[in-house]
DNA sequence: CGATAAACGAGACGGTACGTCGCGTCTTGGT
DNA sequence: ACCAAGACGCGACGTACCGTCTCGTTTATCG
């Protein structure tokens, strides 16, 4: 029961996993080339070419094979703690040194990438999913009214993360962070 | 003293920036090449590099060129009718047929890419501070307190909106548009 | 076991020495481009690259491989015979409507260029060695002294059809071709 | 009568002509573009192209120009020492450092190049019609028959000469060339 | 255990685009 | 009238990867 290589790619496919995301951190995405995967996971080419139809592909595989994308959910025992141990986990993604040039990339190759833009997709509607939880907790204990709009507020909040990062290339402060958490739930708050 | 043409630039400077949008919107980022610009807009690749380094760099001139980035700034009587229209002219920009494409394709690119960030940036910034009259005329009406941070404000509904459709790849609809403007305002308006 | 290919060519090698040469007749040296040579060959310019670094060194392949530099090494019974056929066959090689602007244009160009130096030079020098037969041959006949230098004999003989055609530009007619035969056999003929 | 400018040629031509040679002999004819004339004459390139149609003309007229085709005739009493002399500057104008290039270049190129051919052809012309004293002085002597071809004494002696150093790539030493004005003297000398 | 089919290594190839160089033409403006 | 300055179209350069394609050589699974 030797499950060690999944069905539907090489044998070798941790090795050019490691090798991609290893790639894409030191030379960014058009610095990824399916030559340099293969050379340096020790592979040939053709090998990649038999199983991926473009580097986009193999990107996707290799996301969803890492754990760069994996991310536990908080349960800090209020709301605001919650979304705010969220807030963080994403300001760290967009900003720490591993993770950023390949989150940045991804996004970036999304909008033309069938492949990318499905992950990007399934991740956050994944999350989304899994934040539910979260949510229910809150309007159990009276945090959060029955009408609100779980989605909206993780648009709000996630949107406004990477918008400061990413477009505005502004810095995201920890008060930036709580100052906007706290707009957010006051928002939602109020009554419609 | 024909001044027809700025310096800085080749004679057919607009031909050269409309066959890049042209393209950008038919081919995305990618498919746009030097090469093709060139071929388009019926100048020598040569004329191109001799003005510019590269084609981030021709992007982001014909991007500041165009009006694509030109936006009117409202000015309905409440801060929610101005901040409605803000938030509709964003969706448009990112939904429309035409806009869509190359909107879309600079904004995922611009982390990656040194001179679109350049522009992003420039132009968001001069929107943010074109906005300022926007947020002092609701303080002036009492619709906003003076500690509000109008930067937070639009980087949570923008973010929303662009975060909605770009990364999460769902409709943003007239009701999700007034649902978040409602929740910002009503978050901007409780005290700290 | 086939052997159809030799090492260190590409599969087409005989199309693009063909095509070499051809264009090198019809445009002359400079006018023979790498891209001309893919084009007229059907070969992808890519393939030309992989397997020579300039164009000198195509041209010297092509060169070689083909048989304008053979010749036949003659034998009339006398050295005024055999060094006569050399002489018409050299001023053949320099005049014939398709060997001259080959021979010429490669011999013009050799100067400046290490791969058909290197060419002239192997060839000449192998051309000595096969020569040496027939002087061997007049010595035991009696036709030529021991001391004689076949080097000398050679330079002078066909330094001076190769010096009146290619850069005095006159021709060289059957009576001139004895007379300098003449002159050198009688010259070398003298004690010294 | 300011005669520093000749017709046809404009007023910095021999600035012009010395970059010119400055240029052949330091970065060979293929290192000696228009661009560089122009740029180490101090003069711009539509100058150049407005006296002359190619880099060739520019070459030609500035050999023209310079002395460097220039050679005095021998004169030693003897056609023996005569010749000596005519074949040592020969050999020296083919291997010193100044020379050997620019003469290189002009005779690779002339074979394509109707100005550097007319150069070369007008050079041994003139060349030729100044060597006829040096021959009527022999004859005079009673060193030479009437009946020898002057032309086909140098050709050979010249011919073996640039063969040996330019295609043979090969010494050419005092006692080679003593043997072969001996060995061609004694040729012409024999009856026909 | 040995056949056989899948996977792989090696690398030549046609192809597109790159970014650069020098050519020769042209226009403009300044002596 | 001549020239400096320099933009331009053009052709070729040599390079980098792309994705495709044989062609043998492992592997590893199964009869």
């Amino acid at each position: 029961m030797s499950e060690e290589r999944a069905r539907g790619g090489p044998r070798q496919a941790s090795a050019i996993f490691a090798a991609t995301l290893e790639l894409l951190a030191e030379r960014g995405y058009d610095g990824l080339t399916i030559e340099s995967i293969a050379s340096r996971s020790g592979v040939n080419k053709t090998t990649i070419y038999r199983w991926w139809p473009a580097k986009d592909a193999v990107l996707a595989a290799a996301l969803v094979h890492s754990d760069l994308l994996a991310f536990a959910m908080p349960d800090t025992g209020s709301l605001r703690g919650d979304l705010l141990a969220l807030a963080r986990a994403i300001t760290q993604l967009l900003t720490a040194e591993q993770t950023a040039p390949i989150v940045a990339t991804v996004l970036a190759a999304a909008p033309r990438r069938p492949e990318l833009a499905a992950v990007a997709r399934t991740f956050f509607a994944e999350r989304l999913s899994r934040e539910q939880p979260m949510f229910q907790r809150a309007i159990a204990r009276g945090e959060l009214q029955t009408t609100a709009d779980p989605a909206m507020i993780m648009d709000l909040l996630a949107g406004a993360i990477w918008f400061r990062i990413l477009l505005r290339d502004q810095p995201v402060s920890p008060d930036y962070l709580s100052g906007a958490v706290d707009l957010v739930l006051q928002g939602a708050a109020a009554a419609h």
